[in-house]
DNA sequence: AACATTCAATGAATATTATTCATTTATTGC
DNA sequence: GCAATAAATGAATAATATTCATTGAATGTT
């Protein structure tokens, strides 16, 4: 009755524009489509476009189907995917969801131990998503979500591998470089270098800086860590990182770490899966791997 | 390639045990059957089923199909019948989930004006999901959530709707019937009836017993509130419940409503919707009407 | 051990459905 | 007003899904 071809024409005619257009990239005629979707809008009894002179508007069935096909194609396509990947041997692709900036240095590390000891699994990291990392655990657009912000739900798994403190890292120039911790008041006349993150989603904000009023000078964003690093060496500003990354940089960069605070700001990283996948062996080998590298 | 007519002939035969009764059940022959699935394992270059004697068992890519077919195939089922709704005139179902059970009386309250006012609008309510409330709201299993326990996360729209307070139920003739309130302590003989759900989803006893570490007498669980509180005026337990609840009943039965602790234990009801759901009109004029209701 | 049943697979025949082709109609831009 | 563009339509055809009739293998029965 209502068919994938269905939702691939209203998808597609959504993205081309037209009936025409839509037919060439599906490798079929207009008219074919125009039939297909004449027979879906008579079994159905409403229509899908409303025909405007020339070129067609969705009504509100059909917005609720083009709604519909954004969200079933995708997962179709993968299930292709994934079906041809299991006839080549392959085990799957582990999709990686990230929600924490730095967390990609720590993530590596993982990653490269896992895939010599799976050679049939592919890893795939996103790090952008509609419904955020935990939407897309629920609609299976990742399997295995890296974040320091839980939720203990139902459906989902949870389980915390990595324990760290968060540091501002400063030039070895700086001021402040000297001190043995560093208190929001100190920070009112400096730049500070974030990740492009919402800031109620920033530790420094909202454990450091918000309880005690304070605001930086001006924040900067930057999207890697690189170039953040580089310009705090070069006293262009502070940034909050976690005290590992800071310390593998220490080394290169003139860079130092300072405790946020006098007790510091401590973090932990979180794995989370879909409880129905619990039992996949190479789902729960990453996990554990993670585990272990966060020992070590 | 992968079509629906295979994700329904994945889950058919899971569901009736074999081929030949799912063809009856699909309207096919046991050959189409076959011949579909034989095409497709071709195409994909991996077998569904692995043939051992006369029956079949799912390989792994099989197991994979079926997952998706019980995930997706919902969705199309309702698709079609949302569409056939559009074509009658009318606007569609409004699918409420609920995740906490006094509310449900509350509810009523909305629903029927609600019924009144948009008469092209159906009203569902469910209980149980698979991935508790957040997941159906994710997985489109529903569109509204009533619950007491909000999360925002992007493409999730929380907004609450109602205030209340907790309170515990006793009979009339009960000792702690003439106190202003109950401590913890007081309970430690008692029985206490609630509804069938996780101890620590309950708040007598994550804000009440538990900080103070008491524990009841005996836990009894019953579905339905009218027994429940049947029970409480028999003198056979008691039980926590909303206050308006409570008081709603106090005309009826013999039951009567004490604070718990001194300063008592504040509920919220919260509605969730999906961030893209937030324009239709039907769906933001229940949220509308239940917070109208609320005040009144 | 023989026989009847049950079930899936298969190839060929057939029915059904999807798609194209060739046109028509309506709209838009020039 | 004319060319260009887009969708709809009916008939013809191509593609495909489905059935029918049969086989082979496994299971259950006497």
């Amino acid at each position: 009755m209502l068919e994938k071809i269905h939702l691939s024409i209203v998808r597609e005619v959504e993205r081309q524009g037209s009936l025409t257009a839509a037919a060439d990239v599906l490798c079929l005629t207009q008219s074919a489509l125009s039939h297909s979707m004449k027979k879906l809008e008579q079994k159905m009894g409403t229509d899908i476009w409303l025909r405007e002179g020339r070129s067609l508007r969705l009504t509100q069935a059909g917005k609720y189907l083009l709604a519909l096909a954004e969200r079933l194609l995708p997962q179709l396509e993968r299930a292709e995917e994934h079906l041809k990947q299991y006839a080549e041997g392959a085990r799957g692709t582990l999709r990686i969801g990230m929600e924490c900036h730095p967390c990609y240095q720590w993530l590596l590390k993982v990653v490269s131990p896992y895939l010599a000891e799976w050679p049939d699994v592919d890893v795939d990291v996103k790090q952008k998503f509609q419904f955020g990392g935990i939407g897309a655990l629920f609609v299976y657009e990742i399997d295995l979500l890296v974040t320091p912000d839980p939720l203990y739900k139902p459906g989902l798994r949870f389980e915390p591998v990595f324990d760290y403190e968060q540091v501002l890292v400063v030039s070895r120039q700086h001021i402040l470089a000297g001190s043995s911790h560093v208190d929001p008041d100190q920070l009112s006349e400096e730049v500070l270098i974030t990740y492009p993150v919402e800031i109620e989603r920033l530790d420094i904000y909202n454990q450091f800086l918000m309880p005690a009023g304070i605001s930086p000078k001006r924040h900067r964003v930057i999207e890697t860590t690189e170039i953040m690093l580089q310009m705090v060496a070069g006293g262009r500003g502070v940034a909050a990182l976690p005290r590992w990354l800071a310390e593998e940089y220490a080394g290169k960069l003139d860079v130092v770490p300072l405790r946020l605070g006098k007790n510091g700001i401590a973090k932990q990283i979180f794995l989370g899966i879909r409880e129905s996948d619990a039992d996949i062996d190479y789902l729960k080998a990453f996990v554990e791997l993670a585990r272990q590298q966060a020992i070590a």
